[in-house]
DNA sequence: CTGTTAGCGCATTCAG
DNA sequence: CTGAATGCGCTAACAG
């Protein structure tokens, strides 16, 4: 078994005593170490290879300089948010703790027990557009625990989250189509469930679509379909589709309903961005770029939320921000051009 | 501040002394705990919440419980081999930590101090297949560190990985396409780089086709093409599509040059399952199943190889099997049968 | 600036 | 089974 190299033997190595090597590690302000030392101390940890135990260190300090993220692996969007937090962590020194939700009850239970366990120094998940949860909201408040929820918590302040300007990517979205010159577009709508139910995000979408369209003097017309699978539902999109006129512009909440739109082009034989033009208001699939031909998308810019959530984190760890302090940040989507329109 | 609740704490609650607690959470062996005083204890745990400390136990045992998980976070494939070594570190009560590649050389140099700093049990990496590192291999030998390296290291025992059958999935392929009775196919195999020179996997692959036509009376048909952005080479592949003799069957090595083959059939008017028949030896971009029509494949099951990975590491710190033994695990491909055969 | 000391919470050992 | 003692490696506090 090797032996551990400690702060002792660094100080040793270097003469010194223990305590400004400490302080030499942390810049500690508040203990003035000459140059000279101060040298000599980072040349005895460069020579003996030290490295901080973290464990003892989070010990002393009760912190861990970890974060917790939490999300389905299924989702394709947990990777983009990795890679936002690791940016901001990975310049800062902190590191990132996995959870994954698989089981929504169990999960955040398994959480706060990580949380504990672990002395993590905060906590950021990934929730469904509409998530709202009271009684986690307030476990996380009675533990006092730095928390962050992207996507979750909208309108409501019990939380500090990373919004995305779903109104406005709906805008940004037809002001796109208006310019490209194609028609006046179609809504299509897509929810989960039997039931007609949108969540909050969607219905941003759509209430921004109607006032766009009814601003300027067109009739807006939305087409709320369930998601099912295409085994499902194909045959009736294919019906629908062909009994439109074309040109047409279709405008669809999910990127999945422009792959829909995309298939049945395909078995009618018409060409996307020609025939018709198809944009989506997300990228849900992950693959927008990768369809023949791409499609225009306004997308919801994962990474960079990512990145928010992590710099307030700090924030609320490093104490530069009140943990009262839930006040939201709403982000604007990012406009995709491609070949679709 | 909220004070800890200790072991201390569970002790004195309970009635019992702290090395009893101890034991019943760890279910140390060598200690009998009589039921009644077990269940006491237990009992007093749910009471008072109590949560191990992490770090102190680490402290004391030189373990953490932690594994660390390194790839490129702009890689695809880390989702799927994360969601693996998740399934069993959960499992098994360990957590995962992220160290993200983006600078090969330095970041090395990073993962070996996080894992130094925070008592790491045992490191796992994606690597691409090619990937050897001798000095790697050696820094993680001398160190002791428990170590697998996902699709690293084949053909080379310095390191136990987990790799796929690159030479099998190509059989899988072209025994499939055999059976579904479609022509004899050409294998379309793309590299990256200004000079031809494919890695481990691809050179698996190449000469498998070419055995496995061989044999069979076929003479082989090997199109090789550098992956070029379709700007630079889309006209390329479209002139070349369009002197082919319909129909034809395709292979091709990635799935980006299925999706090549798919733009240009688009150009030309062609039916990707009717006009000719594509298939594609991996899942690279993620998007086999979105394509229109979408695309068959032998793809590279990366959860199943986190998991192993996961199990195998288990193995190595647990003490079940030495570290010496660096012996590899193979897997076999999924053959995704869908709608472009 | 230095040197010393006191814990942080746990697992382990050893004598009862 | 108990109770006490030890040390993991570090930081913070304090007296010099």
């Amino acid at each position: 078994m090797k032996k551990r190299v400690t702060s002792f033997d660094v100080a040793e190595r270097a003469g010194v005593s223990r305590s400004i090597v400490s302080a030499v590690i942390n810049g500690t302000k508040g203990i003035g170490v000459s140059e000279e030392k101060r040298r000599i101390v980072l040349e005895a940890i460069k020579d003996l290879n030290y490295q901080v135990d973290a464990n003892a260190r989070g010990m002393r300090t009760g912190r861990s300089r970890c974060l917790a993220a939490y999300d389905n692996f299924e989702s394709k969007f947990f990777l983009p948010i990795l890679q936002g937090l690791k940016n901001v962590c990975t310049k800062e020194g902190y590191y990132i703790l996995l959870y994954d939700s698989g089981d929504a009850e169990k999960d955040r239970e398994g959480l706060v027990e990580m949380y504990l366990q672990r002395r993590i120094d905060g906590i950021i998940t990934k929730d469904s557009t509409s998530f709202v949860d009271s009684d986690w909201a307030h476990e996380i408040h009675s533990r006092g625990v730095p928390y962050i929820s992207v996507e979750g918590y909208p309108e409501n302040n019990q939380v500090p989250s990373i919004l995305m300007d779903y109104a406005g990517s709906i805008v940004m979205a037809l002001d796109y189509l208006q310019e490209r010159g194609t028609p006046p577009p179609l809504y299509i709508e897509m929810y989960t469930g039997p039931a007609y139910s949108p969540n909050w995000g969607d219905r941003q979408r759509r209430t921004s679509y109607e006032n766009w369209m009814s601003i300027r003097g067109h009739k807006p017309q939305v087409v709320s379909v369930q998601d099912d699978s295409w085994e499902q539902c194909g045959a009736r999109w294919v019906e629908w589709l062909r009994a439109q006129t074309l040109p047409i512009t279709l405008l669809t909440n999910w990127s999945r309903g422009s792959i829909n739109i995309y298939k049945a082009a395909y078995q009618l034989g018409l060409r996307v961005g020609k025939d018709l033009f198809v944009m989506a208001a997300d990228n849900t699939e992950q693959v927008n770029e990768h369809l023949i031909p791409s499609l225009t998308a306004v997308e919801v810019p994962y990474e960079k939320m990512g990145e928010l959530a992590a710099e307030r984190m700090l924030e609320y760890i490093e104490g530069s921000r009140k943990l009262s302090d839930t006040s939201s940040i709403t982000v604007s989507p990012k406009l995709m051009h491609r070949e679709s329109t």
